[in-house]
DNA sequence: ATCATTTGCCTAGGACCTCTAGGTAAGCCT
DNA sequence: AGGCTTACCTAGAGGTCCTAGGCAAATGAT
């Protein structure tokens, strides 16, 4: 009876790699069996159900688009710094589909605190630095940036974009334009 | 043998009503069948299959999402339009969960077609005509405020808002006040 | 080195969902 | 009344999720 060597995280692993192959929805509990040739009951050791193996995922991309996006701003600030930030988001959204989809799985409250959310809240915290915003205004700002970046990233992904011949690059420099210039004179 | 009166409209609608009770990942056929008294063989004679009743589901949800943003915005104009249509958009999102949910799906090219999506980038162009904005410039406003509309109910559902004692209703008008700014003096 | 324990994967099986094939009864048309 | 279409049925195959219980391999203790 040989062993795969299976493991929680290379369980998380495997079924990241799947989602971006296959889209987050596909990840089953039997797809990722029949990839590690085992049967599905096998992996019950290892993850308590579907779900848990979902947030897991979540977890794993979370954690990989902050030090993605924590790379891009380290030794920038303003403009350049909330362009890189935007680039390495929209980056690992396109690179890493089923990944990215998992980011956008509602988690509750424990794995939330598990993940690296709150580095991310804080990364776009940081670039607000450049920008002399401060409370309670910051946070209005933090979370406008992150719902037009989400929601950018999110269409385009959907297709919703891809309906008229205007370039989605050229939309997305003049968003983050306008991101910027709003945040030079955020309104009083 | 009673005869429940089964058709694909009637179908598509309790699918709509169960989304937002139970989600719209867990619209299955098997459910909507439950809820009709019926045999789950029952439905495929009305609906191709599980996919089919979801794109049905989509479409509606887009459609009368059109409807209600549609009555917001009308008689308005600048940014009395935008926060009209925003706060629409917002609604139907938070009272119909599933159903917008389901708006997010990713349609195939017939089923974009047949959908009100069209009819939703029109609106948002109508927004503009307060605001002085032409083509090209036009195109990238509505991906942005699609893009931020979005966005932002989409965080808000996912509770990442929720971790920070900022109002988010506040950070939503603030949000708005920002659009309006950016709108009327876009950067050339 | 042998035995005990833990660990990893197994089989078996129940519950639920999807979908096809083929059948029968209800309602409409002539 | 007979025929046709429509609405719903039974039966059944195949997939996913998950639990319970078992055996064998690896690990650690003596």
């Amino acid at each position: 009876m040989a062993r795969a060597g299976l493991t929680a995280d290379r369980l998380t692993q495997a079924a990241a790699d799947l989602a971006d192959e296959v889209g987050f929805e596909n990840v089953t509990v039997s797809a990722l069996a029949r990839h590690f040739g085992v049967k599905d009951a096998s992996l019950y050791s290892h993850i308590r159900n579907a779900h848990d193996l979902r947030v897991r995922l979540a977890v794993l991309a979370l954690a990989e688009l902050a030090d993605r996006v924590a790379e891009a701003i380290a030794g920038r600030s303003g403009k350049e710094a909330l362009v890189a930030f935007a680039n390495a988001y929209r980056a690992y959204a396109r690179e890493h589909p089923g990944r990215y989809s998992a980011t956008q799985m509602a988690l509750d409250p424990d794995a939330a605190a598990d993940s690296a959310a709150g580095r991310h809240a804080e990364m776009t915290r940081a670039i607000l630095r450049g920008y002399d915003l401060w409370e309670p205004e910051q946070t209005d700002a933090v979370r406008l940036l992150h719902s037009t970046f989400h929601g950018y990233v999110s269409l385009e992904r959907a297709g919703a974009f891809h309906r008229h011949p205007r370039g989605v690059e050229a939309s997305w420099i003049r968003a983050l334009d306008a991101l910027d210039s709003v945040l030079r004179a955020w309104p009083a």
